[in-house]
RNA sequence: GCACCAGUAGCUCAAUGGAUAGAGCAAUGGCCUCCGGAGCCAUGUGAGGAAGUUCGACUCUUCUCUGGUGCACCA
């Protein structure tokens, strides 16, 4: 109906539709009116009062079918829609298949980059929100149709891994890693720095065994495949806990031929030159230090594989945009690296390029370290949460079937929304209490509201086929949740738009809200079946669309808790 | 030193430049003859500071304070 109303201002106050539907909103509060048009920023055109020109434009659409009531106050013109319709348009919006979704991104691909682990580390707090993050992205824009490339950039090739090299060979062994796996690579990169704090010698020793490494030694590549695949297989569990795939495992060691090619663009371009020994591109013209591309030992540096990485992205799977979920502090390097793309002639870089930052986690107020022990791994969290839900099953559910099943989904479930509740960019101090609080505004809140509605469409009897009287839907309850409900395929856009999940777990937690409110005024399982089956109807929308949002976030719903 | 990010209720956080700045947690008091109490209802406290742009600023600009992060051979 908001078309309607857009209509109905640009005949009565001669206006285009693009102004009149940039000026139109939805008033913060029900008692305000179903829809608001505010004339301040016409005033000056028009050369008249604000509420001059509402009551003008009031006058001149005066009675209408649709509308129940026009309210001038102040500046607001203020649509109160006649209810039944109302209801009757956003009822029939909501209960179409593919709610939410669009064809916004059909035929376009986006490239996500995120979680990228480093290899031969342990997977801890800080990688689960860039995980989650892009999960949540590459479900928000497959739902808008774009088709979407997971990439996962696994940090599976550099220096540290000659510095694991040495390690190894000093004080590791093939038995100790075979035994305890990513713990133990963890445990020689440690010892590595404990000691070449004291002997520098070691670092150039394990640039040296790096530069092996891009030489094609065999003894060093064997040695590194062995912890690759030790780490990543560590690695494959948590994807699987968190339900989570990727398209590829493309890490930076895939870039490793691919780097003289983008060395060579460099030279060819005249943007290479050299500064203490290295080869860097300048870009204090742009006021950024400069970009480092080729270490004086001619072995490559993450920012050179970035831009092979770019290229090939683009060429093979000719993306539209290519997103990069990480944190914050590498601000500056994709800055760097964008710059040189656009530098060397890509002008499609510029737009198509995105770092997508998110806030440092720390924990209980300390930087996370490892060497410090300061740290939480992310399986540890997830068990620790799946364990809580599972207690409390026991407490309150006792008699409920697939009680580890439910666990798993409700207890990695408050993990994920935990994550995406807040803005990207807001720093996280993880603190065991917060995350394990499943009262209030939590991912198992909504999940149980979404238990709720199962559980009701069990117990109540009705007819799914039957014609709803959107008369009986008036109550100030129904029409809020219906209003809310309504609001899902704008906010998949804004969500996609700022490449913020905290959009679409805000909207979930309204609408659960919402129901919660309706479930206390009105009850569903009453003796007119026409209200029954019209209530009932408001339910069934309410779990599909809690479903879908949630799934957005990478979030299941279980149908009992 | 330079750059970037964040400052909103006791705590954690919301609010396309618009109406009386909202939630949750914590606290207190209510609500089961009723579809699941992981719930609902009620009660209180407010924008780091200063200028500016605007009809209108939590939102934009500048300065400033506080906290965080980054600034060459790690990623």
């Amino acid at each position: 109906m908001k078309e309607q109303i857009i209509e109905l201002i640009m005949t009565a106050a001669k206006l285009d539709r693009e102004t009149v539907a940039g000026i139109l909103e939805i008033p913060p509060k029900a008692d305000m009116g179903d829809y608001a048009f505010p004339c301040f920023q016409l005033a000056k055109t028009l050369r008249k009062a604000p509420p001059a020109i509402a009551a003008d434009i009031a006058a001149k659409i005066g009675d209408v079918d649709i509308i129940d009531k026009l309210e001038v106050k102040g500046a607001y013109l203020n649509f109160f829609l006649k209810k039944e319709m109302f209801v009757k348009s956003m009822l029939e919006r909501a209960d179409t298949a593919n709610f939410g979704s669009s064809a916004a991104g059909k035929g376009k691909t986006i490239c996500i980059d995120y979680s990228s682990p480093n290899v031969a580390k342990n997977f801890h707090v800080g990688h689960l929100r860039t995980t989650i993050i892009g999960n949540s992205l590459y479900k928000i824009y497959s739902k808008l149709g774009y088709h979407v490339e997971r990439i996962n950039h696994l940090g599976d090739w550099g220096t540290q891994f000659g510095k694991l090299i040495v390690a190894y060979k000093a004080w590791g062994s093939r038995e100790a890693v075979e035994e305890n796996g990513v713990a133990e690579l963890m445990r020689l990169y440690v010892k590595f720095h404990e000691e070449a704090d004291k002997n520098d010698a070691l670092n150039d020793e394990a640039r040296a065994w790096f530069t092996k490494m891009e030489h094609g030694n065999e003894e060093a590549l064997e040695i590194w495949r062995w912890f690759v695949d030790i780490s990543l297989k560590e690695y494959k569990g948590t994807y699987e806990l968190l339900g989570m795939e990727f398209d590829h495992y493309t890490g930076e060691s895939f870039y490793r031929d691919k780097t003289a090619a983008v060395i060579e663009k460099l030279q060819n371009a005249n943007l290479l030159e050299e500064s203490e020994g290295a080869r860097i591109v300048d870009l204090e013209e742009y006021n950024m230090a400069p970009c480092l591309i080729m270490k004086k030992d001619g072995s490559s540096i993450y920012a050179t594989r970035d831009l092979a990485a770019v290229y090939y992205r683009k060429e093979t799977y000719d993306f539209e945009k290519c997103l990069y979920v990480t944190g914050q502090e590498q601000k500056l390097h994709f800055a760097q690296v964008f710059k040189v793309m656009e530098l060397l002639g890509n002008d499609w870089a510029k737009d198509s390029l995105v770092h997508i930052p998110y806030g440092l986690v720390s924990l209980e107020g300390a930087k996370l370290s490892t060497r410090s022990g300061n740290i939480i791994y992310a399986e540890d969290i997830l068990l620790e949460a799946i364990d809580k839900v599972k207690k409390t099953i026991e407490e309150k559910n006792p008699n409920l079937e697939d009680k580890d099943e439910v666990a798993k989904i409700v207890g990695v479930g408050a993990i994920l929304f935990h994550d995406l509740y807040n803005q990207r960019i807001k720093d996280v101090s993880f603190k065991w209490d917060k995350v394990l609080n499943f009262d209030g505004e939590t991912g198992p809140y909504v999940q149980y509201t979404y238990v709720r509605c199962a559980s009701i469409l069990r117990a109540v009897s009705y007819d799914e086929n039957a014609d709803i009287n959107c008369g009986l839907l008036l109550d100030d309850e129904a029409v809020a949740l219906l209003k809310e409900i309504n609001r899902f395929p704008q906010v998949v856009m804004d969500a996609a738009e700022k490449y913020e999940p905290s959009v679409v777990a805000r909207f979930a937690m309204d609408v659960a809200q919402s129901f919660s409110r309706f479930y206390n005024a009105c009850r569903v399982n009453v003796e007119d079946t026409d209200l029954r089956n019209a209530r009932v109807k408001l339910v069934a929308l309410t779990k599909n669309t809690l479903k879908d949002a949630l799934d957005l976030l990478g979030i299941q719903c279980p149908e009992q808790m």
